[in-house]
Formats: C-alpha cells, structure tokens, sequence
DNA sequence: CATAAATTCCCCGTTTCAGGGGAGGAGGAG
DNA sequence: CTCCTCCTCCCCTGAAACGGGGAATTTATG
C-alpha cells in the first residue's frame, strides 16, 4: 500500500492534535498540512495536492457543505472525508451529494479512523455505522415529507413570522381567500389540525429555521 | 508550581488524543487516565483522586451536568474544567452553577487550553472569551424572560402538543374558561399576539423543547 | 395573620382559523 | 394540444382564538 498523504481542515486545534497524533502511528499515513478555517484551506490547494482531505462540517467562515463543493470542483481527484460532531443526518445527506468520498462522526474509534481514512484514500466509500444509519434516516424522512409548493412555503414562513392571513395577503399582493387556501393545504399536506402542531411539526423537520 | 494530575471524560478518542498530546508537552501537567463515559469515570474515582477533571458535557450515558454535580458531591476537592464543542449558553451556566470550575470550547488554542488547566488547578475560575459571553448572553436572556407559573408551563406545552384549549381543560379537568385565562397570560407575558407567534417564540428561547 | 400571587371560572364581543366545496387562468410536461 | 399542477379567488358554516373586563378560592410568602 503507498503513503496517503491527507489534509486537515478543524477549526478545533485539540481535534487537529488529535487526529496527527493517530496518523503518526501509522507508517503509510503521512499529515500534509492542516487549515482552520475554509479560507486557508483554499489557499493550499492553490499550490498543493494531497490525497484525502479530513473536513470538519462546521467552519468559522463557511460551511462543509460550500467547502466541499468548491474543493471538489477545483480538485475532482481529492478524496473528502467528511468529519462532525453531531449526527444530523441532513449533513451526512448533503455532504455526500457535495461530492464527498465519506463521512464519519467524531465519536470514532482510532481504528475506524484509520480505516476510513485508508479506504477513503483508495477511492472507495466509508460511513460509520452512525453516519451510515443517519443518512437513511434523513432518506426515509424526506421520501415521506410532503413537497410544499413555492407559495405554501412563503406562507408558512409568514405564518411563522406570526402575521394573520390578512397581513399575509397584504404582503404578497393577494387575496385572503388565496392565503387561506394555502394555508388549508399547509395543514392537509402535513397532517396537522391547527397552527400550533403546524408549528410544532415544521420546526421538528427542519421546514422553518429558528 | 506543584504537578497538576488531571483526568480526561470524553467520549470522543481523538479529542482525548488531542488533550493528551497537548499536555504532554507541558511538564508540570500529567495525565491521571480517562474514561469515555459516566459510568467508568465514576469508578475511577472510587479508588483515585486527581486535581483537574477535563469533562466534555456530552456524554453517551449522562450529562455532563449531572457528572459534574455528582463528582463535586464525592469530591468537592476536585476542580472540574468543563469542554464543550457548542456555545450553548444554557449550558455554561448549568456548569457554573453544578460547580465546575471552568468552562472552554473545543476550539481552544493550545496555550489557552493550557493557562485554563492551570488556573482551574490552582483554584480559580476560568471562562475563556466565548463562554463567558455566552453566559452572560443567557443571564441576560434569563432576566428579560418573563416568568412562567407551573400551570402556564402545562398550558404552553399542551398548546405546543397541537390541542385545543377545549382539549387542553378536559385533559386538566378544569373548565375551558381556565385555559382560555392561562392562554392570554401566556401571550399577554410573551408579548405575542397569536399561536403562531407563541411557537415561534418559545422554541427560540427554549421555554419548549423539540 | 395579612398580603400577594396563582388558579379557577364567568361574561361580553370580535377576529381568525378550519373545513367543505367549487372554479377560472397561467404555465410546464408530455 | 392536452393534461396536470399551481396559483388565484370565491361561497358557506362552525369552531377556535383573541381581547376586555370581573371575581371567587386556594396557595404561597412575608
């Protein structure tokens, strides 16, 4: 097996120490460099390659998600291996469609690590079990959740906002009848019967971001 | 300065690592063990003592706070530094107020980390910059919230739970008129003027949780 | 014990929401 | 062009919520 050469990008400097320290244990593993932020790490691969890169999702200057994307348009032959504290299946979901090789949560065991890490190198995919289990959560929750239109979405936001139908109607420049329509479809969309388990159930499934 | 032992509880081993690698490089700080749970932290300290607890406030088993208060009961000798990855204000001050020592985020600088370990052993408290505008946001945050009796409380869940007030009163066995009062307390305290706006505004300050 | 706070309940009226139905026009997909 | 979805708007009725008051009883609390 040849030397992997991997990148860091953690805004945790315990985490960076972390995982160098796993990685100085492995003969065929070598630690190119490390970013704290998505910024710095753009500016190395302006000049530098390596084989796999270990991205934190939450960045001080812009999400996984973004990074992930830019790095593999610029660099399609980087292996991304994406790393988080928190097991939202919705980021496992997105990283992946970003283009990233595999996700693993920071609860690993130093040989999981390892192996994620060489597997990702060699181009194959790795999710830890939890990763792996919250992706087809996050699956199985967007295949039941109904598709709200454009409009019933703008609705909801403004019922969130605590605006009444009226004052709905108002600021999109439409009837009232139109906004109790829409709102009468909110509620048999999502299987509620008034606005507080509209609420309850939107807040729940990510569809309103407090 | 004396040797500071410490004791690291983290479930996350490339955290662990991380600190201990830190440390390591600090001759006056040694690393008494760790434990990645509550349960075999605990045992530890049946038959052991150290100067510094390292504690992240997420654990599998058992919240850091109550780790934190059950350790400082068996061992009020002990100082405990609490880690966490997130900003939660609520949670500093849980910390604070069940007797830790310490509070700092894990994107800590190494010679932060450091000067926190030391100043936790020898006594004092230590916030680094975030957490203590983190807690001085959610003291703030505290005092402007307007106080809820226990039967608001039940009220405002029960509405949270999609009922009527005509449900809500069969469910206390009191009459709907009842509810009808606690209901305009609630909106009356809160400063809000419908349902919608009343969700919206206890989720945003965690008066419900999802 | 006296006072304050909380809980309970009622009146009135108005507004908003919920549920049922129908219907025309705009725009995209096949 | 046709079908289908979305958006728009309307009718109706009943239920629920909002807003303003008042008042009795229990429960803390000083």
């Amino acid at each position: 097996m040849s030397l992997v050469r991997i990148f860091i990008v953690d805004d945790h400097p315990m985490v960076i120490e972390g995982m160098a320290a796993m990685i100085q244990r492995e003969p065929n593993i070598e630690l190119a460099g490390f970013a704290m932020n998505a910024a710095s790490c753009l500016a190395y691969f302006v000049n530098n390659t390596v084989d796999v890169v270990l991205m934190d999702i939450n960045l001080p200057d812009k999400s996984g998600i973004d990074l992930c994307r830019e790095l593999k348009e610029k660099h399609p032959a980087i292996n991304i291996l994406a790393i988080s504290s928190f097991n939202q299946g919705t980021y496992v979901k997105s990283m992946m469609e970003q283009g990233a090789s595999g996700y693993i949560f920071k609860n690993v065991t130093r040989e999981e690590f390892v192996e994620a890490v060489t597997s990702v190198a060699s181009g194959k995919e790795y999710l830890n079990f939890e990763a792996g289990f919250a992706m087809r959560e996050e699956k199985h929750r967007m295949e039941r959740l109904p598709v709200l239109t454009r409009r019933e979405k703008e609705v909801l936001h403004l019922i969130a906002e605590g605006l009444t139908n009226l004052q709905i109607a108002d600021r999109l420049f439409v009837s009232q009848s139109t906004i109790d329509s829409h709102r009468k479809s909110l509620l048999a969309k999502l299987g509620v019967k008034n606005t507080a388990a509209l609420m309850k159930f939107c807040v729940e499934n990510g569809l309103i971001k407090l």
